[in-house]
DNA sequence: ACACTATTTGCATCGGAGAG
DNA sequence: CTCTCCGATGCAAATAGTGT
């Protein structure tokens, strides 16, 4: 074929992974014109990047060359629900039997799940979850009990997966995604630029993005296009050694942005059973209050 | 000026070719 | 057989053009 096959270095490899963690699956291009991955990665395209992913994801989950070519990357087509992994478009429309979630390397985010099917692999608990209270469509929500075992009838659960879920229902919760009420947890009603599927990104610098911006600029760091010029500018000019240490400095920092995330989730987990150790003595209470009473004197809470 | 439609542009995916 | 490259394709957003 046309130009000659250029192997993909550790460094690039890392740079990838940790531009996947930073910006997600997709954003190919964001990863791109990051500077921190671009003066790895400059001599990669978009497509390049999605092939090596591809590669890696096929090669985590043990799939042969030929189970690649009719299942590796197979899912639902990413412009129908064009979205971030985050974003809660996918649980309105629940993936069909026939789609394959995100296809990630493992150790890229603990916060999926393995499946036993056939088809599926890997998912993330954030969609499972949405999925699980969509499909129990329960009046009032679901509670963490009713979605725990939902999605462990189906999938392969990992040891830890009670902490995660209840870090996630935290997370998703305090994240605007679901609502929650009295211990039980229904999806939230989209967010106005979720509807698009499309998250702010890097792109939003380029001109014809600009007026219509529509990101709270208290939530993004956006660099101005000139700061860029130079970011680039300056990778362009190091010596591989300086671009492959960057690059590794930059997979550090996704690493410890991971772990520290992890620590938040464990934080989370652990206000989330005062909270719910609170309410259980109030319920408690209550009850007692309610034996203590006639009927005409309880209390309507 | 505004609304609507057509065209252009950018990005992502799929699936196959072929070098190594 | 694996891994990378590449063309075809589809979708969404931006932009240009046109009518009222």
């Amino acid at each position: 074929m046309g130009a000659p096959k250029q192997k993909w270095t550790s460094e690039e490899e890392a740079a990838l992974k940790a531009g996947v963690v930073k910006h997600g699956v997709g954003k190919w291009r964001t990863i791109l014109k990051d500077p921190e991955f671009n003066c790895v990665l400059y001599l990669r395209s978009n497509v390049d990047l999605k092939d090596k992913w591809r590669n890696l994801s096929v090669m985590a989950n043990g799939w042969t060359s030929r189970e690649k070519s009719k299942l590796a990357i197979k899912r639902v087509h990413y412009q129908t629900p064009k979205q971030d992994d985050n974003s809660m478009d996918t649980t309105l429309v629940a993936p069909s039997d026939e789609d394959i979630a995100d296809v990630k390397p493992l150790h890229v985010s603990r916060d999926m799940l393995q499946i036993t099917g056939p088809k599926r692999s890997i998912v993330r608990l954030d969609n499972l979850i949405m999925e699980a209270i969509s499909s129990l469509n329960e009046h009032g929500g679901s509670n963490k009990t009713t979605i725990a075992s939902f999605i462990e009838d189906q999938y392969w659960a990992p040891t830890d997966f009670k902490k995660l879920l209840s870090a996630k229902l935290k997370y998703l919760t305090s994240s605007g995604k679901l609502i929650k009420v009295k211990r039980r947890y229904r999806i939230a009603p989209t967010r106005a630029y979720s509807d698009r599927g499309r998250y702010p990104s890097m792109l939003m610098l380029e001109g014809r993005h600009k007026a219509s911006m529509k990101v709270d600029k208290d939530e993004t760091n956006i660099p101005t296009k000139s700061q860029i010029d130079y970011e680039l500018a300056k990778i362009r000019s190091m010596t591989a050694q300086e671009a492959a240490a960057v690059a590794a400095r930059a997979v550090a920092e996704a690493e410890a942005a991971i772990a520290e995330a992890e620590e938040a989730a464990k934080e989370a987990e652990a206000a989330e059973a005062d909270a719910e150790a609170a309410q259980a003595f109030a319920e408690a209470a209550i009850k007692t209050m309610k034996g203590r009473t006639t009927p005409k004197m309880m209390i309507h809470t």
